[in-house]
DNA sequence: GGATTGACGATTGTCAACAATTCGGCCCAC
DNA sequence: GTGGGCCGAATTGTTGACAATCGTCAATCC
């Protein structure tokens, strides 16, 4: 996101990297990036030290990043006691579900009616590409792919506050706490909804998109919780 | 929000207003009070060592509350130049009434399935207070009424993560820089539609539900639009 | 033996001091 | 008169130090 080129331009690009960029911002950006990663594992607990420490700064901009990281839901602060990555139960699943369904459903609504012949080229690319990786051995990069896929519809629409929005919410979707049932099979059998998907838009009916949008959704959260009763039976057979 | 009481079980009250309430905490909740009253306005500059020596505290607890306030996106750090109450031009503001419209949409989507008759009928008698208040000289109380409607309607979901999206969304809201024109005005003739919303959600119909909150939000839209325009022609008579 | 208390180490909460940057005014040269 | 550069006040960025709190562990008492 905040890269240099060897090149001319990037006195410019230095320079307003100094200026829009606070220790405090670096510092955010990694924690997130340890808490999505895996690094972070959800439920433990992040020092202040610790952190200051490797990264070699002062605690105050890591306890800076500590609040908007709360704020962004990613981490709770409990004083006196420390910081901890989330962690997601059930309930809270279930809720982020349905406000998810309602984002992508807008979204499509949004983007049905101004959606250019490229963007769908280019969405009907991401699916192929999706098709390809389905395979075991690559499921790896399936699920980033599949990220970008939803990500791109949304900033499709232009919607810059939409986008925020939606982001932050998956960022939390995350901190699932059955996400490894999510990304070890769970979704496997979703491309075919996202040709649905595809096909929706380039049609230009917003309601019909906004449906397929949320079907997907809503086929991804049984998939989740199906897959989470499979780990966790409440009865035993 | 935080308030104790006389009696025997203040002590416990206490206890736990101590346990979780940081300074930090403190700050920010004042200084969203000053931002939303109005006591900051749109675009101005929020100095940290005045909110400091105001409030009696450090520096340290004021720009972490800054952080939080940023991800919040009720304020805009500028680095070494300082932190802007934040200003919502017309593009924003077209992007979060498309986004209220469909979280507003969710919310009537997933109340109508499961509202109660007592919540049909406090929902009832919100809307009978608004119509006593249109008249001119309680219009300052209409607005924060209004809000109240609203919010209600979206607590009764009982989802939370819904609820904590759409308040956020709302406080950025206030922001809007035309926004004296909608407080003056610019929504007297919306009760009907207050109406609308509530028969369709007692009516246990969801979809019908769902349409009346995304028409009442588009029709706010409008109307703010429509004021926004009246004060700043774009071309002369 | 079990529970309570006290002290200690670790961690967080808050603050004040120092460094770096910005912005405005002033002077001076042209 | 105008533009450039210098200087100083004001503000923010960052750090380290000090105080307060929490959890643990061992010693003590019943």
């Amino acid at each position: 996101m905040t890269e240099f080129r060897s090149n001319g331009d990037s006195a410019q690009s230095a320079i307003g990297f100094l200026r829009s960029t606070s220790l405090t911002s670096l510092v955010q950006e990694e924690i997130v990036r340890m808490i999505l990663s895996g690094e972070l594992d959800a439920g433990a607990q992040v020092k202040e030290f610790a952190i200051a420490d490797r990264l070699g700064v002062g605690r105050s901009s890591v306890r800076e990043a500590f609040r908007a990281l709360e704020e962004a839901g990613l981490v709770r602060l409990e004083k006196n006691r420390g910081v901890f990555v989330r962690e997601i139960g059930d309930n809270e699943a279930e809720e982020m579900y349905a406000v998810r369904a309602g984002l992508d459903e807008l979204a499509g609504r949004l983007l049905a009616p101004r959606i250019t012949a490229d963007q769908v080229d280019e969405l009907k690319r991401l699916v192929d590409d999706l098709e390809v990786l389905l395979a075991p051995e690559t499921f790896a990069t399936y699920f980033p792919l599949n990220l970008r896929f939803h990500d791109r519809i949304v900033e499709m629409t232009g919607n810059g506050k939409l986008l925020v929005m939606y982001r932050r919410l998956i960022n939390e979707m995350h901190l699932l706490r059955r996400r490894g049932l999510l990304r070890g099979g769970g979704l496997l059998v979703s491309n075919d909804e996202h040709r649905a998907i595809v096909a929706a838009l380039a049609s230009r009916d917003a309601e019909a998109a906004a449906a397929a949008m949320r079907d997907h959704v809503r086929s991804g959260r049984n998939r989740m919780m199906a897959a989470a009763d499979a780990a966790t039976p409440r009865t035993a057979a």
